[in-house]
RNA sequence: GCCGCGGUGGCGGAACUGGUAUACGCACAGGACUUAAAAUCCUGGGCUCGUAAGAGAUUGAGGGUUCGAUUCCCUCCCGCGGCACCA
């Protein structure tokens, strides 16, 4: 076994002490910014999930490094937070402490695994030399208008005493603590992200990142088109604007629906005041979680002699306050249409109001369509479906000129209702009076079908009604009707399997089955006066227009609240004057320095408050007492805008240099978890764009490329926790089989984006690797070792190896270019076992394939081969296409798409010859005897394939 | 409910543009070395039948296109992730 201890610590003693990877600016090579997400420095240590991702951006940098660019792999901490305050709390020490404690140890643990950062660019948020350069971009963001304090409705964590993000709260609780989190109206800091929402969408488009992630965003921001439509109300100046994207089923309208939020709610004389006032209190004291998840009925109270005007027909209808409707989203009102909005169907049937179908869904029978020389007819039709329970069989209809199976069908006649009609078909057509109605099944669908026994066209506009069989009575079918139909019932398999004729039928059972009861789909119009028969879409912009609504867009995401109630963070560079008002702090007088002499306990105020040296200041502007904003900024500032801090960590005079930030960014490769899909990584990208904007910097898009490293399990399958005790520490298992084998064995463990199972029993693969490895190198230093590689075995295996593994880094396809080195090591090996001494080209080649991924050992190797220099900037291996080609070739022979034999052939040989082999071959005579030989289809150098009658 | 990703041996996984499915590794079995074990090296099967040669099945299920499908199309099932009273 190789002595891994000993080689590892020498080499990273090495890398230090000749700064092997600092990176200078000024070399004009080609230059890549290889990126780490950053991590936040915990007491527990490093996780083995940080060195994947880790690793893999070592393994490319180290490489790029090989083919001649300048690259710049930094790392540092994302230091401030509330766990690092928590932790400081239980401890009794100060966070200033434990941070500074718990980055030595992550940087002791990353610096084991031998990765190649430049660490004279290390930064640390927490450090004033960083944290003036966030409050500075405060204040730009502020000068622009896009940093702004408002009172609104926040997120407020109770058990962590301070405010949250909305993407700080999962399902109603809060990220961290996962307690409930509830709504408070409060001053804060937000920052406008919303400006930026479009943005923030169609940037995507030309991001290399993984889908998952993209549409994440996208479903965060939650882009919403539609129209907004002003109604008014009766007698009142008062115009209530109703965000809808629905904007084509505006006449089937039955109610105007506000929040409880609603301004205007307090605007009207309402006879019911004191009962509408009392909803509207109960509504306020609900969380969001109980105005939503927690919901089982629509509630609302209607305002008595209110009235207001639908635009589209001058119809007057009632105004309710529901809270259903959100008071953050889209106007705070809504329209409300029963017939095609499954919750405005709930309201409207516990209020008792009307239900209108405007929108008609269509279905064109594909088995009989319309022929377009026929003549069209259009009819009312009603389908009976009758359901018998206790046989569990459906009511059908056996068509005996055509031998069709349909439904009881019936013609609605002048004056007749759909229900009406049924009844009368049924006993017509069948005899059964004794049924019991269940439900109409929605508004009519509209058919399209050839009617083959009238030979013409029909446009069917059919009401479904769905009955149970109450009991066998029946009276006489008149012999007409016995002559064209044979009454039958059917199995529900057959019914909802069989043909039926009845193209409806799917919507039918759809409607049977399921809870919605509006349609919410497209079709064309009905009840909607001059736009009945347009198309949904068609009637979406025509009915905009009508109304003089406006196209608009409406978004989920809300602006980002930066302002939180806690010690460990950056403070926020705002001074409050009694006769100036909100002043920034003059960016000379940065850093506002976080004072360290306060207890920093949290109380729900924030703990800088009790600074007085702190707190009480001097107004900037006019000396007058004033006092400093004692909140503190989101950590998630900090990190919004870190990779910039890397290209000039040093520079006391600007966030960072311009000329360096355009030279380096943006960012080639970002790797990290994929859990920031909405945090760090959108508020990253807004601040790139913002910053863009000011002039700052010439990208609007900060990564270029991101890679998810994808989740390491416990070795039982599950999430590693501790409460589940399936923690695996990367200290253990580096001191056991070395960095090296560690970085190999996560890398070998499957894709880099795959959530994989941890399995201990498995590293002992990879350390037998470089075992072997080793051993090789051993035995080949036992002889003399040629120069130049002489066989062919050798030349091919190292040839093949240089050309997959450079292939494979680029798609960082790690897991593959491993089991390249495993198989062209196998190989070697093979050749050398049979006597053949390698010669130093192949096992320089080889170790520079090698020494990204266990640069340690390489280093080693690279030495013992006898360079003087290190290895990191040899440059990387080229390989010869006409030393991989293999002499022999096998080609699988086929009898109709089987394999059946195989031909080892040169590989020059024409697909005559090979035919003529296979053809003589016995095994193929065997298959093909007796047979007339249809065709035979070559694919070169991989198979020939026999087709036989 | 909507959107996205995925489902391949006992396990992690591989397979280019539709061309010999299961590379590589783990585990397992047999053998060599050893007094013995560990380590190492060699060999092997992978599901069913068969002593074997071999045959058949097989990439979540079912169907389709094709000479040929893990790969393309349709329907469905399961798992993971995101959004969700969002008008």
């Amino acid at each position: 076994m190789y002595p891994h201890k000993d080689i590892e610590k020498k080499w990273q003693e090495f890398w230090k002490n000749n700064q092997t990877f600092r990176t200078d600016d000024s070399d004009n090579k080609e230059k890549r910014y290889i990126l780490d997400m950053f991590p936040y420095p915990s007491a527990d240590g490093l996780h083995v999930g940080h060195p994947e991702g880790y690793t893999a951006t070592d393994i490319y940098s180290r490489y790029l490094r090989m083919k001649g660019y300048n690259v710049l792999h930094p790392m540092g901490w994302d230091a401030f937070g509330l766990p690092a305050e928590n932790f400081a709390i239980k401890k009794g020490i100060h966070p200033q402490e434990t941070t500074q404690a718990s980055i030595a140890n992550f940087r002791r643990q990353i610096q084991s695994l031998g990765f190649s950062y430049d660490w004279d660019r290390e930064i640390d948020t927490s450090s004033p030399e960083y944290y003036k350069w966030t409050q500075w971009l405060f204040l730009e963001l502020y000068k622009k208008g896009l940093a702004y304090k408002a009172k609104a409705p926040v997120n407020w964590c109770e058990h962590c005493q301070t405010v949250l993000a909305n993407e700080q709260v999962i399902n109603g609780t809060c990220e961290r603590c996962k307690n409930p989190v509830i709504q408070k109206l409060l001053e804060q800091w937000f920052f406008k992200v919303t400006e930026y929402a479009d943005e923030l969408i169609s940037g995507l488009d030309n991001l290399d990142w993984p889908e998952s992630i993209k549409t994440t965003q996208r479903n965060w921001i939650g882009k919403s088109d539609g129209a907004t439509i002003t109604f008014s109300i009766k007698n009142t100046s008062v115009e209530i604007p109703v965000f809808t994207t629905r904007p084509d089923t505006l006449f089937g309208v039955s109610a105007l629906m506000l929040a409880p939020e609603h301004p205007a709610l307090t605007e009207f004389n309402i006879k019911n005041r004191d009962e509408v006032n009392a909803y509207i209190e109960t509504s306020k004291h609900k969380t969001n979680l109980e105005r939503t998840f927690l919901s089982k009925e629509k509630t609302g109270v209607c305002l008595d002699d209110i009235k207001a005007i639908n635009p589209a027909n001058s119809q007057e209808i009632p105004v309710f306050v529901a809270d259903y409707v959100l008071g953050s989203y889209g106007t705070g009102a809504v329209m409300s249409v029963p017939a095609h909005d499954q919750r405005d169907w709930e309201f409207a049937k516990k209020y008792n109001l009307p239900i209108v179908d405007v929108v008609m869904p269509t279905v064109t029978d594909q088995t009989n369509p319309p022929r377009e020389d026929k003549q069209i007819k259009i009819r009312n039709v009603v389908h009976a479906i009758v359901y018998d329970p206790r046989n569990k069989k459906y009511l059908t209809l056996r068509g005996k000129p055509f031998n069709w199976n349909t439904v009881v069908i019936g013609g609605i006649e002048e004056g007749e209702t759909a229900l009406e009609a049924a009844l009368r078909e049924l006993k017509e057509e069948t005899g059964y009076i004794d049924v019991k109605y269940i439900k109409t099944l929605g508004g009519p669908i509209q058919a399209h079908f050839f009617a083959k026994h009238k030979d013409e066209n029909r446009i069917a506009n059919t009401t479904g009604i769905y009955f149970e069989l109450a009991s066998d009575e029946r009276v006489p079918v008149s012999e007409e009707e016995q002559a064209k139909n044979d009454v039958l019932w059917t199995d529900e398999k057959d019914f909802t399997t069989k043909e039926m004729v009845n193209s409806e039928l799917p919507f039918w059972l759809e409607r049977m089955h399921s809870t919605n009861d509006a349609y919410s789909g497209e079709g064309i119009l009905i009840n909607s006066e001059e736009f009945d028969g347009t198309t949904t879409k068609e009637a979406s912009s025509a009915i905009t227009q009508k109304v003089n609504g406006k196209i608009t867009s409406t978004y989920r995401l809300r602006d980002w609240l930066v302002s939180r109630q806690r010690y460990w963070g950056a403070p926020i560079p705002i001074i409050y004057c009694e006769t100036c008002g909100t002043v920034p702090v003059p960016e000379i007088d940065l850093p506002v320095l976080l004072p360290t002499d306060v207890d920093f306990r949290p109380t729900g105020e924030s703990p800088l408050v009790r600074s007085k040296t702190f707190h009480d200041v001097k107004c900037p502007q006019c000396d007058s007492p004033a006092r400093r904003e004692s909140d503190t900024m989101d950590t998630f500032v900090c990190s919004s805008w870190y990779y910039l801090r890397y290209v000039s960590p040093h520079n006391n005079d600007s966030a960072f240099d311009q000329s360096e930030a355009k030279s380096w960014l943006p960012v080639d490769i970002c790797v990290g978890g994929a859990e920031h899909a909405v945090l760090h990584l959108m508020y990253a990208r807004f601040i790139t764009k913002a910053l863009k904007d000011m002039g700052y910097v010439q990208f609007d898009e900060p990564f270029i490329k991101l890679r998810n490293q994808g989740m390491i399990l416990g070795e039982d399958g599950e999430k590693m926790s501790k409460s589940r005790g399936n923690v695996i520490n990367p200290d253990i298992i580096i001191n056991e089989y070395g960095a090296d084998t560690f970085r190999l064995y996560e890398m070998f463990m499957g894709p880099l984006g795959d959530a994989k199972p941890w399995n201990t029993q498995s590293i002992a693969g990879s350390q037998r690797f470089l075992d072997k490895v080793w051993s090789l190198y051993q035995t080949a230093l036992e002889s003399n070792i040629p120069e130049k590689e002489t066989n062919s075995e050798s030349l091919k295996n190292i040839h093949k190896a240089i050309k997959k593994i450079t292939a494979d880094i680029e798609t960082m396809s790690f897991n593959t270019a491993i089991s390249t080195m495993m198989i062209c090591v196998n190989a070697l090996q093979k050749e050398q076992t049979a006597g053949h001494t390698l010669g130093r080209d192949t096992l320089e080649s080889f170790t520079k394939l090698l020494s990204p991924f266990a640069p340690h050992i390489a280093e080693e190797l690279w030495e013992i081969l006898g360079n003087k220099e290190g290895i990191s900037f040899t440059p990387w291996p080229a390989f010869d296409e006409t030393l991989i080609r293999d002499e022999m070739i096998t080609i699988a022979v086929q009898i109709n798409g089987k394999t059946r034999t195989q031909l080892s052939v040169s590989h020059d040989l024409s697909e005559e010859e090979i035919q003529t082999l296979a053809f003589g071959d016995t095994n193929v005579k065997k298959w093909i005897e007796g047979r007339e030989t249809q065709k035979v289809i070559y694919i070169p150098a991989r198979l020939l394939n026999i087709v036989t009658k």
